[in-house]
DNA sequence: GTGGTCTAGACCACA
DNA sequence: GTGGTCTAGACCACG
């Protein structure tokens, strides 16, 4: 997640990882059906051999099923669902744990500013 | 704000907080001095207008001080250091709850699980 | 291994099975080099972007790894080997039976024919 | 005889060992028509003189009896079917041994992977 | 040099 | 229509 005025990361990664976390908010459901390989090329400007990749590495984590002629599916197995969820959750808590410490804060100081702002964030919430 | 393939955030403000990051990590320390417009504009690769408008903003901020004919050098004001310092952390706080509470967690479960990493990190340390 | 005019399986699997059996075989041996991908591709008269796909299942597999700027080399994990051996036995069985079964043969056909022609081999036994 | 990705056996070869493994498999049985050359030729792709061609050859196997203006038809000979049939089983048997030593196992390691593989299917047998 | 990514455009099989 | 494969040719990062 760092800066970068190019991006390195692969476009095909970013994509899966974008997917990955619509998955985890339920903006995508299981069962659904992603937007076809040309749709979502269209979508978000890049060839659809890219997107098609990136069907294929999603394919190949289970995370969706795809049928021929038919589109491309999120999984309804709980389990993968759940994994992939868990494996989110870690991912984010890492990077906040590396940043935070990057910047010199000690375990006790994030486990104390992260305590801090949710008890002000109850009280005073909005949106 | 999710990242893109193109990435929307002007040059500028992305630069700003590079070097606010390399400042919070001691990268820069309080009277380093900045490379120069044009020196950061070719390491960056970016047009030396650019650079100069990042360093104004910095100076709003200040952040750093420029000195006409010396350079531009990193404040040594503690308190605004030290301000810079929490606005950092508490940004960085505040997209990690975003995020959590995007894919679903409670403010329980990010304590929890932010507490159960930290433990899980001190007992295998390494790197 | 059916026939076919065209052969339906993919240029990039049928690229996969060939270099397993070259290592199950130990023409390739743990850690040997494998040609370059631009290499690979003339030799066997395919687009480099295939061969690159063929090694990144590899990879993927586990089967081999890939050091930036220096090559793709067998993998040296004994463990991964023994599989890919496992399973490429297994799969022979199992082709065998399939084959046979279609013919008609039972069970106790397929062993007794093996069993019969291995006998046979032992005596006059060449090359 | 490895695979080719453009398989450099005969076509007319290729199609004598189809036609005669639907034989063996009794898709085709004893005094069945085959397709006319002309309808063949459409069928599977190719010229209708390669296809005349496998006709003669299986004629001079004695596998197919051609009868001027009626067709080809599967002989009803069945000491040559039986001789086919085993002919296919011994070339089957060949080369499934032929691909294990290549692996490097032994008679007593095929003996066993196949006893094992039939006992373990005869359990859970389905489709 | 190496592997890795991306695009543009083509063709295929499934349904 | 859908996904899947392949090519040709380009550009990149690593060493």
């Amino acid at each position: 997640m760092g800066e970068a005025f190019h991006n390195l990361t692969p476009i095909y990664i970013q994509l899966v990882e974008r997917i990955n976390r619509q998955i985890v908010r339920q903006d995508l459901k299981p069962g659904d059906k992603l937007p076809s390989v040309r749709e979502m090329a269209i979508q978000v400007g890049i060839n659809p051999n890219t997107v098609q990749r990136t069907y294929r590495e999603l394919e190949l984590m289970g995370i969706v099923e795809t049928r021929r002629g038919q589109g491309t599916f999120v999984t309804e197995n709980k389990q993968v669902l759940e994994k992939l969820r868990e494996m989110m959750k870690e991912s984010r808590i890492e990077s906040f744990v590396r940043e935070m410490s990057e910047m010199g804060y000690s375990a006790e100081e994030m486990m104390e500013g992260l305590n801090r702002y949710l008890r002000r964030k109850k009280g005073g919430d909005k949106e």
